[in-house]
RNA sequence: GGGCGAUUAGCUCAAUUGGCAGAGCGCUACCCUUACACGGUAGAUGUUACCGGUUCAAAUCCAGUAUCGCCCA
């Protein structure tokens, strides 16, 4: 096997493997192979988005799961693809037109969605190119975009099966208006912002009255006063119970208002006096229809006022708001102005202020879709982790309104509905029609409106796989299993697909939402391009690679909890592989007498095991539980603790160390016997990672030499934790001894270094231990202690009593002895091991208040008190030792 | 205004069923020891936000307060 570099040049290596894996179509999903399906469809990108952590947080995290399901032997797809995403696309194109001076009306809607399209071939893959960088192993084979030809015959197919069902109208509604993109947009899409506004209060005059005979009404927004149709007040107000059904006059326009009674009106709110204005609010658009009074629209499409704003007509919304205020205060009808914070609504897109506008559109009845998938969730058929968002579904899921589903753009899919005119009939078809089905006129025309973008994605986890062709595809990987994202989409994306998988195909779409955190940079702001507190995760990768951005990433991610990411957190991930590497080479330099290959499956003599290489397979098969575990709870930050933790502080920390001692000895059967211990151990490391850290553990999984040259560690299997080590050679006891050994251990390094001895200067100890038993491991374990205390020599004695002052401290396995040469400090040594027995003796106390609480003996479960009284006879023992120790020190024998 | 979450070492976070409060980073001292200085060895650091309550026992459960964040109106 060839020699691993001395250094790792990971950017090299994960482009050579990434194209290999590609070559050899490894992420390539078929039916006919068999096996449980383990199904995920991606969170379709925006095609005009690039790379950010979320995308990198997320894509982690589903390649984690693919790969560990696919190493079980799951019959694994990861279906990839990107969303069309209407406004945002359609903006990116319209910016670009308008560098040559164009608006899209110049160049008329077909040629608009040619260039479009054309946008898209050339820049609508940068994200994929991107994922591919974090090594994600989708179905690159299956890829799909939701404006491709069969996602569009899904989405007409939908359309028309709800439209037939009448769950699909259209009405002249209050809906939010963008308008700068010039569209509406859903209420998920309309973000509300707290902002410090105005609260105007205006003077409606008595019609007919005197000057003072006025109803005073404050508002936010004075330049919609221009189309009010009413005042109204709350039914049990008093103050203003007189004034029903008296008439006032407008301000400004002159046209008289009667005084309305709804239940609507908040009397705490400003005077208890509102103005209805139903054409520009949502709540005055309620009242008007309960209380019959046709709106006035007093704005245009683009923000500008109309013709029924009479002398306003024209102006900008912001500049009317003004020009109102003026006029108002010059006509003494404006009593004062109070600052108000308030929620105003803006365009997800392009955040221009939301002008909530009435207007013909088309809407999804959401009710009847909403039940079964309230259900679903109820019943426990689909999860989320962490299960608090549960109830942010359900809230919502069961206040659920209409879903406002037509755009004034033009990029997206056309609303298959055609009207006739000549005989007004409306239908809706998939293909576009000759002529009318009713009258067979010609003077036929489609709906100009596309549909809202997530009209598509909420069938991602059907449509991607064929629906509505039935094909075996659809049998097999539907129902997916989990679906990874943020919580910020729950509500466009996620409650959406549960409401279609039932609807269209019958059943859940998936079994698990897992909802991760936003990522957020140091100081806890989100990370946003306006901010430019982004950290460019390609940047990372070709900084530190990409799976220490991945593995970092894990490192850092609590479970659900939000992110806070800075440039430094990454080597945290760089330093572990790293470390990896090295223990790589290492094992490598040692290795050139067996080959690895062989060395993979257990084929050590079990009778023939040391200590340690019992103690590292135990620590191996706890990880290989804990890590698979914590997988199923999508516990991902575990994972990568308990891996490095193995990794790092058992692997090479210990076991590493106590090898050097067995390859630097001369006996060729136990080199052997560690060598393939070793080699056992991390065989199975690399697998444990491989989805943590596909790239580096590939290489090594080669290099190494634990798969032939057309393998490969993507199909390696997951590692089998076992509940009974004892066939592998390995026993509890010797376990545990290990572990008292390592404390032993500890404990004369801190002897040396609270002498201050150098590390370099090699000095006596002895252990004195606590049983035969112990005197006997440790006896055949002498000469691996001896080099981890770096001692001149290590000499266990049962019966040594020290023949004069020394250093001396305890362990659970005996007392360790540094007998030194020249003058002990008397003092500095009794103080600490007077601190020690200080420590023991609070510790003692507490265990003896327990134990003498005649309620604790009575109400605790019988292993607490159990634990209690171990613990109380060890600090028994432990304050005895350490007075006799002390003792010692000052001058009393024993 | 309604809901959800958070508050634990300097920082970022763990702590499973209530049962000995831990890790990483950072910090201090020593060390270029033969895989690794992107490293090793040792060390310091806590009123678990606050106030009550339940319990033999509370970071954990309950009620309240404060601060921060998110979602919805």
């Amino acid at each position: 096997m060839p020699e691993l570099d001395k250094t790792y040049n990971a950017v090299q290596v994960e482009e050579k493997w990434y194209r290999r894996w590609l070559d050899t179509r490894a992420f390539h999903a078929e039916v006919d192979r068999g096996g449980d399906p383990y199904c995920i469809v991606i969170p379709p990108p925006n095609v005009t988005g690039i790379l950010h952590m979320g995308h990198a947080l997320n894509t982690t995290i589903q390649d984690i799961l693919i790969r560990w399901r696919r190493m079980q032997g799951r019959n694994t797809l990861w279906l990839p693809g990107t969303d069309h995403a209407g406004i945002a696309t359609q903006n990116v194109v319209e910016r670009a037109l308008r560098k040559e001076g164009k608006t899209r009306h110049d160049l008329g809607r077909e040629a608009f969605v040619k260039r479009v399209w054309a946008w898209r071939e050339e820049y609508g893959n940068t994200i994929i190119r991107q994922l591919k960088k974090l090594g994600a192993s989708c179905d690159w084979d299956r890829e799909r975009f939701t404006m491709d030809e069969g996602l569009s015959d899904a989405v007409a197919e939908v359309f028309i099966q709800l439209y037939q069902k009448k769950l699909i109208y259209r009405g002249n509604y209050i809906i939010n208006w963008c308008p700068r993109c010039s569209t509406a947009l859903s209420d998920e899409e309309s973000v509300h912002v707290d902002t410090q506004g105005q609260l105007y209060y205006i003077r409606y005059p008595l019609k007919g009255g005197k000057k003072k005979d006025a109803v005073v009404v404050a508002t936010t927004r004075p330049e919609t006063l221009l189309g009010d149709v009413a005042i109204a007040v709350n039914p049990r107000d008093k103050r203003y119970a007189a004034l029903v059904g008296k008439e006032f006059v407008l301000p400004l326009l002159n046209r008289s208002l009667v005084v309305i009674q709804d239940d609507f009106v908040d009397p705490e709110f400003g005077t208890g006096a509102v103005k209805v204005t139903p054409a520009h609010d949502p709540n005055d658009f309620d009242m008007g229809r309960r209380h019959e009074l046709a709106p006035v629209n007093v704005m245009n499409d683009d923000g500008t006022m109309n013709d029924s704003a009479g002398p306003y007509r024209g102006m900008d919304r912001f500049e009317c708001r003004k020009r109102i205020v003026e006029d108002l205060t010059q006509a003494g009808l404006l009593d004062k102005i109070v600052p108000h914070i308030h929620a105003v609504g803006h365009c997800q897109r392009c955040d221009t202020v939301v002008e909530p506008r009435l207007s013909l559109q088309w809407f999804v009845k959401m009710k009847p879709l909403a039940r079964p998938a309230i259900e679903a969730v109820k019943e426990g058929r689909i999860q989320f982790v962490p299960e608090r968002w549960t109830k942010v579904y359900l809230d919502w899921m069961e206040n659920i309104r209409d879903w406002c589903i037509s755009r004034q753009i033009w990029w997206g899919h056309r609303i298959p509905v055609f009207y006739c005119d000549d005989c007004r009939q409306e239908w809706a078809v998939k293909v576009k029609p000759e002529d009318c089905p009713a009258c067979h006129s010609k003077r036929i025309r489609q709906d100009e409106d596309v549909l809202d973008t997530w009209f598509s994605s909420w069938l991602w986890p059907f449509s991607t796989l064929g629906w509505p062709a039935q094909n075996k595809d659809l049998r097999f990987y539907y129902p997916t299993d989990s679906l990874v994202t943020a919580s910020e989409i729950i509500f466009f994306w996620v409650a959406r697909m549960i409401m279609a998988g039932f609807e269209f195909m019958g059943d859940i779409p998936f079994r698990k939402v897992y909802i991760h955190g936003t990522v957020r940079d140091d100081s806890g702001r989100k990370m946003s391009k306006s901010l430019g507190n982004s950290i460019d995760p390609l940047a990372v990768i070709g900084d530190f690679s990409a799976d220490a951005l991945r593995f970092s990433l894990m490192m850092v991610t609590a479970v659900g909890q939000d992110v806070f990411l800075s440039n430094d957190k990454f080597e945290i991930g760089r330093n572990f592989l790293t470390k990896i590497w090295n223990a790589a080479r290492f094992m490598q330099m040692h290795s050139q007498s067996v080959s690895p290959a062989a060395l993979s499956v257990p084929a050590w003599d079990p009778r023939r095991l040391r200590p340690d290489d019992q103690h590292i397979l135990a620590g191996l098969h706890t990880t290989i539980a804990a890590c698979t575990d914590n997988l199923e709870r999508f516990r991902f930050n575990d994972v990568a603790k308990d891996m490095y933790e193995f990794i790092w502080h058992q692997f090479c920390d210990w076991y590493i160390e106590y090898a050097k001692i067995v390859f630097n000895g001369h006996d060729p059967q136990a080199r052997e016997q560690t060598l393939k211990v070793m080699h056992y151990v991390f065989a199975h490391i690399l697998r444990l990672l491989h989805p943590l850290t596909p790239f580096i553990t590939e290489e090594l999984w080669h290099g190494m030499g634990y798969g032939t040259d057309d393998e490969t560690i993507i199909f390696a299997p997951w590692p089998k934790h076992l509940e009974d080590l004892s066939e592998l050679g390995v026993s509890p006891g010797i376990v545990a001894y290990v572990e008292q050994k390592h404390d032993l251990i500890r404990i004369g390094r801190t002897l040396r270094a609270d002498y201050g001895i150098a590390p370099s200067m090699k000095i006596r100890y002895v252990i004195k231990p606590e049983t035969e038993e112990a005197a006997a491991l440790l006896a055949s374990d002498r000469d691996s202690i001896a080099v981890m205390l770096r001692a001149e020599s290590l000499d266990i004695t049962v019966t040594f009593a020290p023949e004069r002052l020394m250093p001396s401290s305890l362990g659970k396995l005996g007392a360790i002895f540094m007998p030194i040469e020249g003058v002990i400090d008397v003092a500095g040594e009794n103080r600490r091991l007077t601190e020690q027995l200080e420590k023991a003796n609070t510790a003692l106390a507490g265990v003896n208040k327990k134990l003498n609480n005649v309620t604790f003996v009575q109400k605790a479960p019988p292993d607490v008190i159990a634990l209690q009284k171990n613990r109380q006879q060890e600090l028994l023992e432990k304050c005895d030792k350490l007075r006799r120790l002390l003792a010692v020190l000052s001058g009393k024998t024993p």
